[in-house]
DNA sequence: CGATCAAAGATCCTATAGGATTTGCAGGCG
DNA sequence: CGCCTGCAAATCCTATAGGATCTTTGATCG
């Protein structure tokens, strides 16, 4: 059994500053300041900045020597279509090799429950409706067996993540369709359907994602 | 022009660390301690430490809580095969974009230039030829104009040179026209013949490293 | 002879203090 | 009126010291 509590305050810190930037409670762009956020978490410069050193590899922070780290700011539309690209790239691959994995019905039954998503209801909706959104790729991706691979979806999530909340008019519903499309072809280790629906819901996603550019 | 003096020490530190793990003056798995390292590259654990967290989000390094770092073990034949299915999920990609880009005359010279492969003489042949080999698949992957993708490959380039370097039976010249097929169909501007030629390539070299987990 | 327990050593983790550098602003000059 | 120079404040960066924890070694008991 594990003490299930935090050992070390770098953990902690790493995923306060994370939920931070996720949350925009630091606007991006912002610039952070270690001793102040030091003293708001009640703990020394020290952790501070080794949990910054490890956000600035994952790409949610940027540092700039003598002056100081700042929360990575809007993605441009070239950017983004990098990361749609990117997207592309990995996740049919992805839903391709978990269909082609043999997967048992505990698992398929679990990628199943993460493709529904909620309703518009609620306190906290779009919080809701992205989180639920980013388990299923995330259960995707570590269906495909290839850890590497999971990871590397993980990494391009904290970006998606960051450019959704900040346009808030997401599309229930829409994509919860799509998601079972890609779960029934899984289910069926249909390899191509698999990665021919994950294709679609990613260039599906991209389009409706796009007019947010148009106002900047 | 630049100070072209260190700037901060964490950046130093960062790539000494990198540089003792790639040449293998810390073998896999051996421990690391923060004080020694500190001591011996002259600078406080602070800045080691900082390096040492961004290192580990690079995989080079891993941490246990209330134990210390440790250089990450040896590949096992499983990883091995998770990484070449993420090499081929990735730089066949990274191929076809860079072919269908329209690369100017500049950018394919640079690309050719490092396709070619040093011989079996001098001293550091290895390294020699495992440094241009990883020169060759870094310029593919940023022709590929993908700068995300560009360094999800340099990621991998990490692993695959801890691994190469502990069995320095490399096959030298066997590579290098895989190379140059590559660069010929990226410079024809034929995406598919490029992503083929790449997954060639993976899984020749794939072939030539397998027989070095038979031993073990 | 093997296993268990205890103590010493080493190491990591955290906190605090001082030096160096950049940034912002005020004042003077062209 | 605009630009530049100098000063002051804030911030980052580095170094050092003390507390807590794990590992290891040695001795003792079954």
């Amino acid at each position: 059994m594990q003490p299930a509590r935090r050992i070390t305050l770098t953990d902690d810190v790493y995923a306060a500053v994370q939920a931070l930037i996720m949350d925009h409670e630091v606007q991006p762009g912002a610039r952070i300041n270690i001793d102040a956020l030091a003293r708001r978490l009640a703990v020394s410069p020290t952790p501070v900045r080794e949990a910054l050193a490890r956000l600035e590899s994952d790409g949610l922070v940027s540092k700039t020597p003598l002056v100081g780290y700042a929360a990575t700011p809007l993605l441009t539309r070239a950017q983004f279509e990098e990361l749609v690209e990117m997207r592309l790239v990995l996740e049919p691959a992805a839903a391709a090799k978990a269909a082609g994995a043999g997967l048992d019905a505990v698992e398929l039954a679990g990628l199943r429950g993460a493709a529904d998503l909620p309703g518009p209801d609620g306190p906290d909706a779009i919080a809701a409706f992205t989180a639920q959104d980013a388990r299923f790729h995330h259960t995707l991706a570590e269906l495909s067996g290839n850890r590497m691979l999971h990871d590397a979806v993980v990494r391009l999530r904290a970006h998606l993540h960051l450019f959704r909340l900040h346009f808030p008019t997401a599309h229930y519903g829409v994509s919860a369709s799509e998601h079972h499309r890609i779960v029934d072809a899984v289910g069926a280790a249909d390899a191509d359907a698999a990665a021919e629906a994950t294709r679609a819901h990613l260039t599906a996603a991209r389009d409706r994602h796009l007019p947010f550019f148009e106002s900047r």
